[in-house]
DNA sequence: TTAATGTCAGACTAAATCAGTCCTTTATGT
DNA sequence: ACATAAAGGACTGATTTAGTCTGACATTAA
């Protein structure tokens, strides 16, 4: 179906969120998902994977909260998808872990080398795509 | 994840099987599915579906199967894809049959408009992107 | 006219994935 | 000490996907 996930769509928000409050400290997992009405533990996971993957940086306890590590022209939507996604592939023979000898159609199919051009071209789009062009 | 469904990959096998020998009569979904390793009732479907979009026309009987309607460089992969699966949007509050007051962030997400352009972009490549190119 | 071939189509099942919740732990400022 | 807030693992229910089963119906060759 070609569809984000739940997870993707929530990390962009968050990152829209805190690019827009960047320069008044920490926004709280708790202050997002009220702001946009997802579900509290949801956007929690979601800002820890950004956190993991030095998008956002954390603080915890009394004022702590979230906040994003770079300046949102920085940060491509691509950043973003592949720290929430565990993978980011058109079909599943592209995988990075799997070699072309793991695709059981490798010898027939031959449709692999065509569609790793429209992969390729899927990615720039949300390379190029930073936080800064949804604000 | 943003993956393409096993049916729009075996759309697209298939397409590209009859491709190849569009000018030898009809393939039988035995035979593709025979040939690329693909499950028989599965690739049966998919065929189905392609006629009923008239990317493919199929003929009954004996010495019957499928064939494309139309030459290969004028069917694009947004056409097969669009043939079997039910939709094609990178988020839901995007679906044709959606107005913005469904999504229920539209107040306060606006996340909406930057991505229609990301999903337009998207939708260019997977239209310019004809089943001659996976020959 | 009948047997073989092959499409058409819907209902169904099993497995995988996704969205969301719960609960406990760890860290920090007051 | 206590309130606050992140970190993170385990779990559940719902949805989607992949694939199967079954039974029609249509066409053609013999």
């Amino acid at each position: 179906m070609l569809k984000l996930s739940k997870k993707a769509e929530y990390a962009l928000m968050a990152a829209k969120y805190m690019a827009l409050k960047n320069h008044s400290g920490f926004s709280t997992a708790k202050e997002i998902s009220e702001s946009y009405q997802i579900p509290y533990q949801l956007v929690a996971k979601v800002l820890q994977n950004l956190v993991k993957s030095d998008i956002a940086v954390s603080a915890k306890g009394v004022n702590g909260g979230f906040s994003l590590a770079r300046k949102a022209n920085s940060i491509s939507l691509i950043d973003i998808i592949r720290a929430v996604e565990t993978d980011f592939k058109i079909v599943d023979c592209m995988q990075a872990n799997s070699s072309s000898a793991d695709c059981e159609h490798f010898d027939c199919c031959k449709i692999k080398d065509p569609l790793a051009e429209v992969q390729r071209k899927i990615d720039k789009i949300f390379t190029e795509t930073t936080i800064a062009h949804i604000l």
